[in-house]
DNA sequence: CACCATGTTCCTTG
DNA sequence: CCAAGGAACATGGT
């Protein structure tokens, strides 16, 4: 279920659920969820700790947390894979099938879960060390988004998924941001004009304030009892009539482009589905 | 049965 | 050493 905005709006939601409360205790009942931190090693730090704040970095999802009142604070980073959720249930709710860590809140349960287990919740760090600049904040600018480009060949649909470059952008959002700024997903990002790399910048940030901005809106359920509780494309089965008009592109190949009509495409890039107006961009 | 899926990491190749 | 491509991870939906 993530990208930025989806796990930005899980934050927002969570955070002042759970500050200030404290973890009692740890069930972990998928091991790899947790690595490279051990099932003990999460227990003895976390039990006791108490949680400061959530926050969210790219994709990642951060807890603070602190032992003692005046006690180093420490991080506890999650990141839910392609399927992940977390969510506050009561105790005696059931669990889902691939519910993967249940922390003990007292009241309530924390709950991590994943179906297809790529997720992670752990108290290992490095991951956020790796991450480019927050799309979303100055930091990420026209000129260092042109320098990284300048050196790659690779088509640019695929460098946007590159973490190092700029991140929190996921397969949905790099063919979003790219027909937004007009721009071919298969120009080599070398190519780009200092006009399209300007116009992309903010069509990312745009697209993801967007989304941000949607998830923030809509009424969204994060209970364990149905659907996966978001605002992500999937739902359109049964989805209301506000989840559609949403995405421009992604997962409408054979639709037409709703600004020039013509009939959007899907490709293969770097073994991922891209979608785009062949027309609009170029 | 076949193919597809919101992500990351590791391995191989050049 | 680096860039780029592809497989692996694991489960479910269509």
């Amino acid at each position: 279920m993530p990208e930025l905005p989806e796990v930005e709006v899980l934050v927002r939601h969570l955070a002042p659920l759970v500050r200030n409360r404290t973890i009692r205790g740890v069930e972990v009942r998928r091991e790899k969820v947790v690595r490279p931190t051990t099932v003990g090693g999460l227990q003895r730090t976390l039990r006791g700790a108490r949680i400061v704040g959530v926050t969210r970095r790219a994709k990642f999802f951060v807890f603070d947390l602190r032992k003692r009142r005046r006690g180093a604070s420490f991080k506890l980073v999650g990141h839910l894979g392609m399927t992940g959720r977390v969510f506050l249930a009561p105790k005696r709710q059931p669990l889902p099938k691939h519910a993967a860590v249940v922390l003990d809140l007292g009241r309530q349960n924390l709950v991590y879960e994943d179906t297809r287990y790529f997720g992670r919740l752990s108290l290992d760090t490095s991951s956020l060390a790796k991450l480019g600049p927050e799309p979303l904040r100055p930091e990420f600018t026209s000129a260092g988004f042109a320098s990284a480009l300048k050196r790659s060949t690779q088509a640019i649909k695929v460098r946007l998924l590159d973490q190092t470059l700029v991140a929190g952008i996921g397969n949905i959002y790099a063919s979003e941001a790219l027909h937004r700024a007009g721009v071919s997903p298969r120009r080599a990002a070398r190519n780009l004009t200092g006009v399209e790399v300007s116009r992309l910048r903010k069509a990312i940030r745009q697209v993801l304030a967007e989304a941000i901005r949607f998830g923030s809106t809509v009424p969204l359920n994060f209970g364990a009892d149905d659907g996966d509780g978001l605002f992500y494309y999937g739902r359109a089965a049964n989805a209301p009539d506000y989840y559609e008009e949403r995405l421009r592109v992604y997962d409408r190949a054979g639709q037409r482009c709703r600004r020039c009509g013509a009939t959007i495409r899907r490709i293969v890039q770097a073994a991922r589905s891209t979608y785009f107006c062949p027309v609009c961009q170029r």
